[in-house]
RNA sequence: GGAGAGGUGGCCGAGUGGUCGAAGGCGCUCGCCUGCUAAGCGAGUAAGGGGGUUAUUCUCCUUCGAGGGUUCGAAUCCCUCCCUCUCCGCCA
């Protein structure tokens, strides 16, 4: 959510971003709601004084014992309370429409971030790692999967439906060992704290993120509840710290959590349907931070390393990205993209998605830290990023390490978290 | 699932209809004292919103888990919901 006095204040200025990245905001409904709404908070406010000033003086008169003073003054006060009751509902109604409006506005882009309309607009960054020329014709995990019988996606479709996935064997293995490798990566060298949220959050965690009021039928909802199935592990974590003050000795807090995501996916119908790429359920190590404004953009820096660490430990050529205004997420103020090579596309593939979010999500979900020299409380920033999405990471590794016969090589970091196994073969 | 207790400021905790945004303590900030540390003494210390200045100050309103109700007036009484704790039952 944005300052509502900051738009006020710099409504062009503004208007002027939002449209960069797309959206097309009515400031003059938005002037309206604003202006009708301080209108009403004003009477009511004039009416709760005179409430107040009243009930002090009755206090007074009870217990000078003037009842005949009292009675008439009791039947004033009727009045006003029962205009307070009726304003205040209009009032209420306003605010929340005011609430409404203003869940819907996405996050303003940072300065640095290009402006596009679509993800041909965004900017390269750099690139790691030399795409290996085979001598043969790389075949596409799909393929792999089913030629080592450690993915079977037919059978998953019986379970459950299309876009599930069912690991078998060293396939299995392969997605446990890269949840635990990244978890002590990033605890261990990167400082960051593991957590282990719930897999489901409530209305107001996934407002306080920004995916809901808007973006309902991209998740999955439990019937009879108010909970959700998390698209991310962004959602729970994030709102750890929900309605809290923190101490600003505290930031950065940084946290890293494993959790499978659920997503509808609904719009994406003919997109990505072969493999495991796009799925309603997948595997995610998702770090986040809460920060200092004074550093957040070093810390959204800090965070895409950490992310890109992984690949790199991994040995798969990536490069990243800076999303253009008309790419970006609607919470987030500047995002990278982490891509990982896919041979059989012979192009980059999204594996990561490190974004910070500046106060936005802050505002939302209220989280606020208290100034070491003791001044007014203020938002934090918060980050996240994917560190990385664990079902892209095998993508990348059946298809970067197949050799000539049909095996998989495991990378010499994962051996230890592969029971020993350096090879995946028939 | 059954029975009971409870949700109050950054934290703990008192408060059963007006003098309560709320005692006391802890923590924190500033000052004093002190060889260092600790202790001691004094003062200050909630958030959100409206108005006015916009630099500080000022002023008003709201908020005692959430939402309704009773009342001239609710932290306090009533109803519904959420959450926590204790005991019993069941269960991974």
């Amino acid at each position: 959510m944005l300052d509502s006095k900051h738009m006020e204040e710099n409504m062009l200025e503004v208007k002027k971003r939002l449209e960069s990245r797309g959206a097309e905001i009515d400031f003059d409904e938005f002037r309206a709601l604003d202006l009708g709404r301080k209108e009403i908070i004003k009477k009511v406010e004039e009416l709760e004084r005179e409430r107040n000033l009243g009930s002090k003086k009755m206090g007074e008169l009870m217990r000078g014992g003037k009842k005949d003073e009292a009675a008439d003054l009791q039947e004033q006060m009727r009045l006003i309370s029962e205009q307070i009751r009726d304003l205040g509902e209009l009032r209420a109604r306003a605010e929340e429409e005011f609430r409404n409006f203003m869940l819907t506005i996405p996050n303003i882009p940072h300065d640095s971030v290009p402006i596009g309309r679509s993800d041909t607009d965004n900017l390269e960054i750099r690139k790691w790692g030399e795409p290996k020329d085979f001598d043969f014709e790389p075949k596409d995990h799909v393929e792999i999967g089913k030629d080592l019988d450690i993915l079977d996606l037919d059978r998953a479709a019986k379970i459950t439906g299309a876009r599930f996935a069912l690991y078998k064997g060293l396939g299995a293995r392969l997605e446990r060992a890269l949840v635990n490798f990244m978890l002590d990566l990033h605890t261990n060298e990167h400082g960051y704290t593991e957590v282990l949220p719930p897999f489901m959050a409530n209305t107001e965690s996934f407002i306080g993120t920004g995916n809901l009021p808007k973006f309902e039928e991209d998740l999955f909802k439990i019937e009879g509840t108010n909970f959700y199935l998390i698209p991310t592990a962004e959602v729970p974590v994030t709102n750890i710290h929900r309605d809290e003050i923190l101490k600003e000795d505290e930031l950065p807090i940084k946290y890293v959590a494993y959790t499978p995501c659920f997503r509808s996916e609904a719009g994406s119908y003919g997109k990505d349907v072969k493999g495991i790429i796009r799925q309603h359920q997948f595997n995610k190590v998702e770090l986040v931070k809460f920060s200092n404004p004074n550093s957040s953009y070093e810390e959204h820096e800090s965070l895409t390393s950490d992310a890109a660490r992984v690949l790199e430990l991994l040995g798969l050529p990536y490069r990243v990205v800076a999303l253009c205004t008309g790419d970006m997420g609607f919470s987030s103020a500047k995002t990278y993209d982490l891509e990982v090579w896919v041979p059989s596309e012979k192009t980059y593939r999204e594996i990561s998605s490190c974004s910070n979010f500046e106060d936005f999500q802050a505002r939302r979900a209220s989280i606020r830290y208290r100034p070491k020299d003791g001044g007014k409380v203020k938002l934090v920033h918060t980050l996240n990023g994917s560190g990385l999405a664990v079902g892209r990471t095998v993508i990348g590794i059946l298809e970067n390490y197949q050799e000539a016969d049909g095996s998989v090589t495991i990378p010499e970091v994962l051996v230890p978290y592969m029971g020993g196994a350096t090879s995946i073969t028939r």
